[in-house]
DNA sequence: TAGATTGTTAATCGATTAACAATC
DNA sequence: TAGATTGTTAATCGATTAACAATC
């Protein structure tokens, strides 16, 4: 078992499918290239990612059991002990994550939802309270909130981070496309559609303008 | 200008956000250094995304001037020319793509959802259709559309990537944790809000079991 | 001019990929 | 045994960071 990069990390959500698909097949075992393939992705990363979610080893010729890299990579996901989340924002952005029922499965539950829009405070979106943020350190607290999601317009973003970490919050997801500021010891992750779609844009930008390698000069 | 790496592209929007920022209290010009201490970045770095977007020079001793930045980056972006996008899917998570108004600033007009349920169809979320996905084909290629978002359960996403791509589509936004398969020229941009997730969560279950760089044998 | 900031070339770092011996 | 697959050490690759001369 080795510390996973981020970049392992993230690879994981995908192994998971993909084996939960095989074992509902009927695949027992599965060997790291025939994953490789399937996944397009490189053998070796394959195999050095099985590895290091494995605490037995895989067996050379036959490869892993499908059971066993589903269950360790979940618990190293944390799927399977639930974590506790508050949302902060209750507009546009946020009004769709509360409605995402998708979190669950992943292990994470919204709780209640924060805004100042007086309007909308005391309402329920999607079952889930919205109360206004001055009861946001209270509610933390009381109930140890571990995460706190981040929805709110970016001016609003660093503000709403410091009362977070105020509450003893200990890991933030940030979908304002803001750099925040916080402690060493609070986690930080970013989500930033507008970052995904610069990706996209530029792409259909370049091709557009007729930029490839051959035009340049 | 040069090319940028994905990395770099994804730094944008936070450079625009800051950048607007300083546009709206009155600054004209702006150092590196100075950008790169308030976002917690590295100077060369941002040195180096300034000038691969300034096809004018930036000047030594004062900087950029920040309105040109902006400009500079929102067209790389593409956030001037408006681009068209259909989604599939208009279950919890793409009635919640659809309710969100924040793409628009992006340059991003979803002008409508195709979903198989005929509880729905028919429709509207939002002030968007809801059309059958039978009628996806005709109306990408009528409208010329080029961006497709994937919003479906894990098991149609291939199958609705590859109508995507035959219906003359150019880049997929896919939020389906899975992996797609498309010819080389279609661009597949990832958004797993799994992936997200499992690093967040990696950080707290890793907490919580005690795991530190101290604690290792 | 003096000094801050730029653009650029070189060094570092981390992740991915290749090579290969160990194993069932 | 033979051969596929594993785990691991070495090479490659790309991005980040450091160093430094050029410039206003």
């Amino acid at each position: 078992m080795v510390v996973l990069s981020p970049q392992a990390l993230q690879r994981m959500p995908y192994y998971l499918q993909y084996l939960k698909s095989l074992s509902a097949c009927g695949t027992a075992v599965i060997a790291a290239p025939a994953v490789a393939e399937a996944m397009r992705l490189n053998e070796v990363q394959v195999r050095k990612d099985f590895a290091a979610v494995s605490p037995s080893k895989g067996k050379p010729k036959t490869g892993f059991v499908v059971t066993e890299l589903i269950a360790n990579m979940e618990g190293i996901l944390g799927y399977h002990n639930t974590k506790d989340a508050v949302l902060v924002g209750a507009g546009s952005l946020g009004k769709a994550l509360l409605s995402y029922r998708g979190f669950q499965s992943y292990g994470l539950r919204i709780l209640a939802a924060f805004d100042v829009d007086e309007r909308i405070v005391g309402t329920q979106i999607e079952n889930k309270p919205v109360f206004s943020v001055n009861k946001l350190g209270e509610l933390c607290e009381r109930l140890r909130v571990q995460i706190g999601i981040i929805a709110v317009p970016d001016r609003e973003a660093q503000r709403v981070c410091d009362a977070l970490v105020q509450s003893g919050i200990r890991a933030v997801w940030n979908f304002a496309p803001v750099h925040l500021t916080a402690p060493k010891d609070i986690f930080i992750k970013n989500e930033n559609m507008a970052a995904s779609l610069a990706v996209l844009s530029n792409y259909l930008e370049a091709g557009a303008a007729g930029v490839t390698e051959e035009s340049k000069p």
